[in-house]
DNA sequence: AATTAATTCTACCTTTAAGTAGTAATTAAA
DNA sequence: TTTAATTACTACTTAAAGGTAGAATTAATT
């Protein structure tokens, strides 16, 4: 898996409130309920996301979550970082330490690349980018 | 991490297998102290890649391990679906299902092209591809 | 002031990947 | 034929990710 589950709730999860609109509080039910995640471990993701201040959280009745920053201003990296996801620049396909030009692993030259646009999709796509497409959620 | 231990494993065992003379035996203790892989974990790894049949094992004394195939015949994909790690065509990067054109999940357009690449360079690279250029073990 | 709906905190449980231990089976060499 | 060097098998332990439970805290509504 690419991805951790935790890093890819989180990007479903932010692009979600990003579609919604300015100022609109939404509640951890209803992101459990509508991105089918289970409650317990999505509040868990929250609460780190408050932390990292990417997300606004208002405790207490008609409280909920709001994204901190303009949709534009988070970039999916930003998540992936949280949860040790993202692409670095010399990481090793094989995982032997640190991969370059002069110390190169066996799959090295193949993986610059990918290697490349991967890294591009994360650091280039802001939540602006990837939500009101209407797609699945 | 994009490759699980194991599959990093694989790739290095079967690539410094590649590298020696045809017909040539290496044993269990080499690969591990060559390669730095805990003993007991390799001699997992290599059992599965018996079972596979991407390895013979001669045993008893003086047995070891060399390829079945020959070194262009491998895949580096065929080594990673031993451990469901190859990328498959309609793969979401965000765990939805499967994720295609029709019924797409919000950075699906993003992830066509890195996919496709790092789909290529699993499919299209054999041992003899990328064993043999002196880079790292 | 009490109630209720919400987030937050602390601690735990479960599953899977990663790694380890011990022994049996095999075979060449001594 | 014994011994040493090897792979194969079975079972266990550890670490990390994923997930759950329950109570504490907060704040609007009644």
């Amino acid at each position: 898996m690419i991805l951790s589950n935790s890093s890819q709730y989180a990007i479903r999860i932010l692009t979600y409130i990003a579609e919604q609109k300015d100022a609109t509080l939404i509640n951890a039910t209803t992101l459990a309920d509508t991105l089918q995640i289970p409650y317990k471990f999505l509040t868990k993701i929250m609460t780190e996301l408050v932390k990292k201040d990417l997300v606004e959280s208002i405790r207490g009745r008609e409280g909920g979550f709001k994204l901190k920053k303009k949709s534009s201003d988070i970039m999916v990296s930003e998540i992936l970082d949280l949860f040790k996801d993202s692409i670095k620049d010399e990481q090793c396909i094989l995982g032997i330490g640190s991969c370059n030009s002069v110390n190169k692993c066996a799959l090295h030259d193949q993986w610059v690349e990918p290697k490349l646009l991967m890294k591009r999709m994360f650091q280039d796509s802001s939540l602006e980018d990837i939500a009101g497409q209407g797609s699945k959620i």
